[in-house]
DNA sequence: TCATTTTCTAAGGATTCCTTAATATACTTT
DNA sequence: AAAGTATATTAAGGAATCCTTAGAAAATGA
C-alpha cells in the first residue's frame, strides 16, 4: 500500500497557491533549501514526515491532518467538506448518518 | 503536537476485542513477541509505524486508516460513521454539507 | 534562447525503528 | 492471597529511514 500523503500534500499546496519555498517559510524553515528539499522528498514519496511535521503542514495548508493520510477518495472529499463546519453542524451530520 | 495514533490504535483494538498477540497474528507476524513488541511500541507512542503498517492495522481493525491519524474528536467520529456507508450514501452526505 | 524560479536528487551523518530477550503488569484459579 | 497464566511493556543494538547540505534538473516566462 502506497501512502496517499505525497499526492495530497502536493495538491493541497497547489490549491493554496504556495511554492515549496513559501510553504517552507510558513513552517519556520528560514533560508532556502532547508525546507524545500524536505517538502520535495515528502511530495515525491522519497521520505515520510513524522506526525508533528505532517500536522504543521496540514495546518499551514488549511486541511485536516487526517486528510493527508486518507486513502479513499470519497472519504477524503467528506473530510475536506466537514472541516469547514463548526462542531454543532458536525454533530448534526453524524446524527443524520445514524438515521440512515 | 502529539500523534493521535497510539490512543486510537489501542481503543480500536480493544473495541475489536483483540489482544496485541491476536492482532499481531492477523497482521502476519507468526510467533509471539515479534508483533506484540511492535504493537506495544505503537500504542505507547514509543515508535511510529510507517504508513503501510498503519494501513494493515487499520484494515485488521475495521477502521479507515485516516481515523488513526485524526486529531479532532468530532471529525474522528464522523470518519468512523462514514466508513460504514456505501459510495452513494457518502456522495449524498457530501452534497448535504454543500447545501448548509 | 537566456534568466529566473521552482523542484528534485545524491550522499552521509543523525535519528528512528525493528528484533530479541527479558521484565512488568493484569487476570484467574485455587 | 499466592501462584500460575496471559497480556503488555521495556532496553539495547543492529537495521533502516530521515534530515542536511550542496548542487543539478525542470519548469516558467520575458
Amino acid at each position: 500500500m502506497q501512502s496517499p500523503l505525497p499526492q495530497r500534500l502536493k495538491s493541497a499546496r497547489k490549491l493554496a497557491k504556495l511554492t515549496q519555498e513559501k510553504l517552507s517559510n510558513k513552517l519556520g524553515f528560514d533560508d532556502r533549501s532547508h525546507g524545500t528539499a524536505r517538502i520535495s522528498q515528502y511530495e515525491t514519496g522519497k521520505h515520510a514526515p513524522d506526525f508533528a511535521m505532517a500536522k504543521k503542514m496540514a495546518d499551514a495548508l488549511g486541511v485536516p491532518v487526517a486528510y493527508l493520510y486518507c486513502d479513499e477518495e470519497k472519504l477524503a472529499d467528506l473530510i475536506l467538506a466537514a472541516s469547514k463546519l463548526d462542531e454543532n453542524q458536525l454533530t448534526m451530520i453524524i446524527e443524520s448518518i445514524s438515521d440512515l
